[in-house]
DNA sequence: ATTCTGTCCTGTAGGC
DNA sequence: TGCCTACAGGACAGAA
């Protein structure tokens, strides 16, 4: 699924193709992504026009002229593509007044929409952690939250109740940059190391939305085109082929279910 | 309390 | 070719 570049990427591309539209109506081939009766979801939409879309996490949050809010989790394979063609992973339309629309597609059918009345009543919301790219991403905060477990940095890195935002590509790339081994214990990275991997987070994730993010098979931006971050991975599904730093082969290993990649002999 | 595992679902790549 | 297994960007409930 898309991270927090691919997201703020579509944010950001979708923030200019849908100023001034007006939803005039909305279809839905699929239910099943809707976390609310079609039709509660459609009234709720239908009508109202589009003032903002911002980005928490990895979810994109579509401001309504109504004061109500349309969420969207694209999960693994969602995307919000501006004037589409639909295909068979199109789960709803949106149809605006000037006949251009916004296609939800969802291979994988794990993503979930919603309209919500305000943004407190969202659990996920209270849970997320800071957004890495904010001040609230402070030095002593992250010493401190790393300081108090014992798990692989790399599982710390990818809690979104620690830091808001990162998945499992920019988990490897930003361990690999800071050369820490992603099976170190939190409680035992140095606070030098702390900081130089706090400095990666923001760096990688910056440099990643300037490179419009990383398409692995499904994501696509607002315009329905690919990342250009991909040729610019040095560890994430590169196993086997050669670390960009010293050439010996990159490994694969498996951390809480997830493949982690990364080179045995620079992370230390 | 904290952390990990399995599950949701569809599609593709690779091994035999 | 075809069948079978493993794996894929996330999040969460329920189990350890």
């Amino acid at each position: 699924m898309p991270e927090l570049p691919e997201v703020e990427t579509i944010a950001r591309d979708l923030s200019k193709s849908l100023r001034h539209k007006i939803f005039s109506d909305v279809r839905i081939f699929d239910p099943f992504v809707l976390r609310q009766k079609s039709h509660d979801f459609i009234k709720r939409i239908k009508g109202k026009s589009f003032l903002a879309i911002t980005r928490r996490g990895k979810a994109l949050i579509i401001h309504l002229s109504s004061g109500e809010f349309l969420i969207v989790q694209l999960m693994m394979t969602g995307q919000l593509v501006f004037d589409g063609i639909k295909d068979q992973h199109t789960r709803v339309n949106f149809i605006f007044s000037d006949g251009t629309n916004l296609l939800y597609n969802d291979q994988r059918r794990f993503g979930q929409l919603r309209v919500v009345g305000n943004l407190g009543e969202v659990k996920h919301f209270a849970l997320l952690g800071p957004e890495p790219l904010s001040d609230e991403f402070s030095v002593g905060y992250f010493r401190e939250a790393l300081s108090k477990t014992g798990r692989p940095i790399k599982n710390v890195l990818l809690d979104h109740t620690v830091v808001a935002g990162i998945g499992n590509i920019y988990a490897c790339e930003i361990l690999f940059r800071s050369r820490i081994n992603p099976q170190k214990p939190a409680c035992r990275i140095s606070l030098n190391e702390a900081n130089q991997i706090r400095q990666m987070i923001i760096k990688v994730l910056q440099e990643a939305i300037a490179y419009r993010g990383s398409s692995m098979r499904n994501y696509r931006d607002g315009k329905g085109q690919k990342g250009l971050f991909n040729e610019r991975l040095s560890v994430y599904a590169r196993e086997g082929m050669n670390c960009p730093r010293c050439q010996r082969p990159i490994l694969r290993i498996v951390q809480s279910g997830r493949s982690t990649f990364y080179c045995g002999h620079c992370q230390k």
